[in-house]
DNA sequence: CCTCTTATCCGCCAGG
DNA sequence: AACCTGGCGGATAAGA
């Protein structure tokens, strides 16, 4: 699934529409993956719709979609997306169309990635490929999804869920990440990068859904944890302690866990260990340092720590990511 | 690979 | 009552 830029023909996407898809989901894939490009400039991706026949689908907002495609697209893609949908069987009922879970399924079985933006995951999880696996959706359709879904574990807390082939994402924003995360999995972080100021969003959106539950007022120019978690990240260096930044936020080191969970979705440390392997990752990209000296910059305390923590949240160690993505020095 | 130590996370609960 | 705070302690994980 790992391709490199000396590789010919770009990454073939297939967007799979639904009847009654999300305008903005049909859209994210061609305009995150489609507009990302190697520092040759080369586009990665190929991104091509289709529906189940062929013909037009509803979208929400009283129009249509015709696409150039029927569902065989699917047969030659490496990736296929399917957007979210906002009625249809794969919703009420936890049912898709016969020849569409077969085309899902086959696709997966030949070595394709298969990835859902918010209730798109319906339609996957109704072909039975997420059974024992984890998964998310849109928060508001987490019930829902596992009434229909039991054998699927879901974790309705996280903006996607990333198992390898099967991705899944939350609600229509969520798509942008996944597809963010995508790029820098297959191509590394600066590339991913350059793809999101070209979309102008953040390149990286760390913490759940848990932001946007159940929170109609942000806490803003209150006293969170904001402000601290910038000085944290201009700190990555230094050994911070959690006792450390509710020192800096004026706070209690419970009170301070507590809000920080609520305003990112994940604890302090666990924010803090994603800040340090980001940086150790660009450090990688980026720099010809040894693996101890980037490890004293991003603050793990020997290098053996951070092999254990890059594989761990990477899912490969620093020295082959290195040689996956380290661009030539240009630019 | 195991053990010991220390740090973190979070439910619980009393107090404001 | 409805809310937030912060200490306690046990479970868990990271480091030595």
């Amino acid at each position: 699934m790992r391709n490199n830029r000396a590789m010919s023909r770009p990454h073939r996407v297939a967007v799979l529409a639904l009847d009654h898809a999300v305008g903005l989901d049909l859209g994210t894939p061609g305009q995150v993956l489609g507009i990302a490009r190697d520092a040759a400039d080369t586009f990665l991706y190929e991104v091509s719709t289709c529906t189940p026949d062929g013909g037009p689908v509803r979208v929400r907002g009283g129009f249509r979609v015709l696409p150039d495609h029927d569902v065989s697209l699917t047969a030659t893609a490496d990736t296929v997306i399917i957007p979210g949908i906002s009625d249809g069987p794969a919703l009420t009922d936890g049912r898709i169309e016969p020849a569409v879970a077969e085309a899902l399924g086959a696709a997966h079985a030949r070595g394709a990635r298969i990835m859902s933006i918010c209730t798109g995951a319906f339609a996957l999880a109704a072909t039975g490929l997420l059974d024992g696996r984890r998964a998310t959706t849109h928060w508001a359709y987490a019930a829902r999804f596992r009434r229909l879904f039991p054998a699927v574990r879901l974790d309705p807390d996280v903006l996607f869920v990333d198992e390898g082939r099967l991705l899944t994402s939350a609600g229509v924003a969520a798509g942008i990440d996944l597809c963010l995360h995508v790029i820098r999995r297959d191509h590394g972080a600066g590339v991913a990068t350059r793809a999101a100021r070209r979309c102008v969003v953040p390149a990286w959106r760390d913490g759940g859904q848990a932001q946007y539950v159940e929170r109609p007022m942000p806490d803003d120019a209150g006293w969170g944890t904001a402000a601290t978690r910038e000085w944290g990240a201009a700190r990555l260096h230094e050994p911070l302690t959690l006792r450390d930044l509710a020192g800096h936020a004026r706070m209690s080191v419970r009170t301070f866990t507590r809000r920080f969970r609520a305003e990112t979705g994940v604890s302090p440390n666990r924010w803090l260990l994603q800040q340090r392997v980001d940086h150790a990752r660009v450090l990688l990209e980026t720099t010809d340092l040894g693996v101890d000296q980037i490890a004293g910059r991003s603050g793990f305390g020997t290098a053996a720590a951070l092999r254990q923590q890059f594989h761990r949240a990477v899912g490969v160690p620093p020295a082959t990511y290195r040689r996956t993505f380290r661009a030539p020095a240009a630019t």
